[in-house]
DNA sequence: TTTTGAGTTGTTCGA
DNA sequence: GTCGAACAACTCAAA
């Protein structure tokens, strides 16, 4: 017999259950395929493309070369290749988002074997932290500590034998570097000497001293679990913080599997009354990077450039859509989705929400940042700043915060006070309430 | 059953 | 300059 293990955002051969599954109920022999979904490809930015074709590449090489890729819609593609070799059975590691579920369940009624289901992307899987009273939770503390007292399984070893079935289906990219469950684990091996620091250094963008590891958790690269494992042999503030935002990527996608239409819309019914500006001019300078705010700016150039921003600039960037220009945040939301090397839905939404205020546990209305004050706290030399604002090069130290007080004659005004903009989103806010 | 205290990331204002 | 208060409303768990 032969078995298709289904790759999704799983994309490593170690700690993937589903995959041991499939191992066994083939026999050994194996048959694994990525469906390259072209409503989803179409949907990605470049970034995403990039990373997902390279880490496509790297997970074939550790299988010999033997990894299927065919373009088209799962619920065809995967049916068509499990006939093709006879298959006992197709596995997966489980989907929570609301496009994969419903994915799944066409595919699963399209197959004329059954689609085994194994694991998913989090250390405890969506829908499985609940309260007393047998519900979601809808704050985060309470949940992370039903999260820590649910616990999780032990890591599992890659299989030792298996026979990768071949089949036809497209070329891959050469260049493979970067991406895939190799160079994952080296970086977080490597990240973990420094886990300790994480406590006090992972809110300083100038000091670009976050793990990174968005990414290689985005496309599967490596398991949470693994991670947690690695973050237990070490004790230290650092790494019980780390813990703690594992914690709320796995809050983020209980909250979407709950509730859907949480993608895009506001979880907090009262906010659909919100007022809020079309997307115009000022949006466009928000993408672009041009609002004249330094710390504004340098994160969306930095998001532009690269395809990623760190998190506590994606605060102040998603802040300072929402309630400076007060344009809703599901236009940043997409935005973002497009730009982002790590987008993931469930974390890209639910935060985006929790900025607005229209979230889980979300920040109280009257949080606001302050672009400047934020860039003197967190970067308080200026050098994230001179890193993605050439025309603020000239400027020392601080001063590259404040451009309008020290001459910056290629760089733009400010697009809006923040001041008046920050007494307008109160307004508003009172508006619903 | 009811009450109480606590809860990711901030800012401004006035003493 | 430093410091505390105020800026809500609601969920959840413990008492």
């Amino acid at each position: 017999m032969t078995a298709v293990m289904w790759f999704r955002r799983d994309l490593r051969l170690a700690d993937n259950p589903a995959l041991l599954d499939a191992v066994a109920a083939g026999d050994g022999r194996v048959l694994g395929v990525f469906a390259v979904d072209p409503l989803l490809w179409d949907r990605s930015g470049d970034p995403r493309r990039d990373h997902l074709a390279a880490s496509l590449r790297s997970l074939s090489e550790a299988m010999g070369g033997r990894l299927v890729v065919r373009r088209g819609d799962p619920a065809t593609v995967v049916p068509a290749l499990a006939d093709e070799v006879g298959a006992a059975s197709v596995h997966i590691s489980a989907d929570y988002g609301p496009y994969g579920q419903q994915r799944d369940q066409e595919v699963e009624a399209s197959l004329k074997c059954p689609l085994r289901r194994t694991g998913s992307p989090y250390a405890v899987a969506p829908g499985r932290v609940l309260n007393q009273q047998g519900r979601s939770y809808q704050v985060f503390t309470p949940y992370f500590k039903a999260w820590l007292a649910h616990g999780w399984r032990q890591p599992v070893e890659a299989p030792a034998d298996v026979t990768w079935v071949k089949s036809s289906g497209e070329e891959l990219p050469s260049s493979g570097d970067g991406a895939g469950e190799r160079a994952a684990l080296e970086h977080w091996k490597a990240y973990l000497e420094d886990v300790a620091a994480y406590d006090d250094e992972r809110d300083r963008p100038d000091l670009d001293s976050t793990s990174r590891m968005s990414v290689p958790l985005k496309y599967g690269e490596i398991h949470p679990r693994t991670m947690l494992a690695d973050l237990a042999r070490r004790r230290s503030v650092g790494a019980e913080a780390y813990r703690r935002e594992l914690a709320w990527r796995e809050f983020c996608a209980d909250l979407l599997a709950r509730n859907p239409q949480a993608a895009w819309k506001p979880l907090r019914p009262e906010f659909d009354k919100m007022q809020y500006e079309e997307p115009g001019e000022l949006f466009e300078a928000w993408c672009a990077g041009r609002t004249g705010f330094p710390l504004v700016d340098a994160g969306m150039r930095q998001l532009a450039e690269t395809g990623f921003v760190h998190n506590r600039v994606r605060m102040v960037v998603a802040s300072f859509l929402v309630k400076d220009l007060h344009v809703h945040w599901r236009f940043g939301a997409r935005w973002f989705m497009r730009s982002l090397r790590d987008g993931d839905l469930a974390s890209n939404s639910l935060n985006w929400q929790w900025v607005a205020g229209c979230g889980a546990d979300a920040a109280p209305y009257f949080r606001i940042f302050n672009p400047v004050s934020q860039g003197q706290k967190f970067d308080p030399d200026g050098e994230y700043i001179r890193r993605w604002v050439p025309e603020l090069r000239h400027l020392d130290g601080k001063a590259a915060h404040e451009p309008w007080r020290y001459g910056a004659d290629a760089y733009p005004a400010p697009i809006v006070d923040h001041s008046e903009a920050r007494a307008e989103a109160l307004r508003r806010y009172a508006a619903i309430r």
